[in-house]
DNA sequence: TATTTAGGTCAGCCATATTGACTTAATTAT
DNA sequence: ATAATTAAGTCAATATGGCTGACCTAAATA
């Protein structure tokens, strides 16, 4: 690793500037997630839930197995909470072309429950961005997109 | 909330590019702390540990109370990470001239284990900015920085 | 026909968080 | 001087979200 303190790297580089955006990233993440956290606490679910209704949302009739290489857990962590989801009827499973697969879509329940949860999330980055040149959030964007890991960068675009 | 799908709304304020952004938290949040966790297993410590050492290595002879409010966790949860944490030596406790009060302080080997596990994450995001603008650094220290709740960002502008 | 793949399930374990109740010792306010 | 507050600690119970390992079925593919 490069030498931080060197005098010649330029400010931003510095292990005290770094630090920085550490702290940043575990306050901003603390902050992005709790208030769809109070949501789902009423309802009993937890965050894995969201997330689970989240991708779905996105992709109608995902397979388990695409959902699992996004979310990367195992599928006995995802059972439970997705049976959970199916239970309740906020999730769909439906056989796919391959007989083997399942396909995953959303009901109008699980739908309504998406939108509430994540647009706590919309508005709180709406109500952060609005303030900001274009400029600005492409720089934020790019900077985030990198911070990803190479294979998972790869993940993000297959399903955007 | 505005309606971010009106034609006049610029296209980064769109849904869907806030959309984008909501998975670049969860993917790079992720990925940011994949590394420590790693190492943190292998000594049988968590992300939690993680933390506190963090938080004491930055801030010499902070009180439990203090970090009580940065982690904004309950007493109980932090006191089993802290026990074992001062158990296996890697923080010392002192009192505080409050005599109520008790201090923390990394020890040799916690000095190390931080360092060890945030270089990580130092290494990591170095690699990140190098290849870009500090324009864009600040762009995205700037944005992150307001997805802090309001509060929260004063206790960020405390501690640094 | 054999192998691989997609999915499911049972059991047990661990880490991180919570709430509530209660204690001790020290400081501060009345 | 006494009462109230504060900092810290502890016990117990609970929830969530992950993990590993073992094992199963049914369908697709080699």
């Amino acid at each position: 690793m490069a030498d931080l303190n060197n005098l010649l790297t330029p400010l931003f580089l510095n292990e005290k500037e770094i630090r920085k955006i550490i702290e940043l990233m575990f306050f901003s993440y603390r902050d992005f997630t709790s208030g769809p956290d109070r949501v789902l606490e009423q309802i009993k679910f937890g965050r894995a839930h969201h997330r689970v209704i989240y991708f779905v949302g996105k992709r109608n009739n995902l397979t388990i197995k695409e959902l699992l290489k996004i979310l990367q857990i195992t599928k006995q962590s995802l059972s439970r909470v997705l049976n959970q989801l199916v239970k309740e009827k906020y999730i769909i499973l439906s056989i796919g072309e391959d007989k083997r697969t399942k396909k995953l879509t959303l009901s109008k329940r699980g739908y309504d429950l998406e939108k509430k949860l994540s647009n706590i999330q919309i508005n709180k980055i709406y109500n952060v961005i609005k303030n900001f040149e274009e400029s600005d959030i492409n720089s934020f964007k790019k900077v985030l997109y990198k911070m990803i890991d190479i294979n998972n960068q790869r993940k993000f675009d297959e399903i955007n």
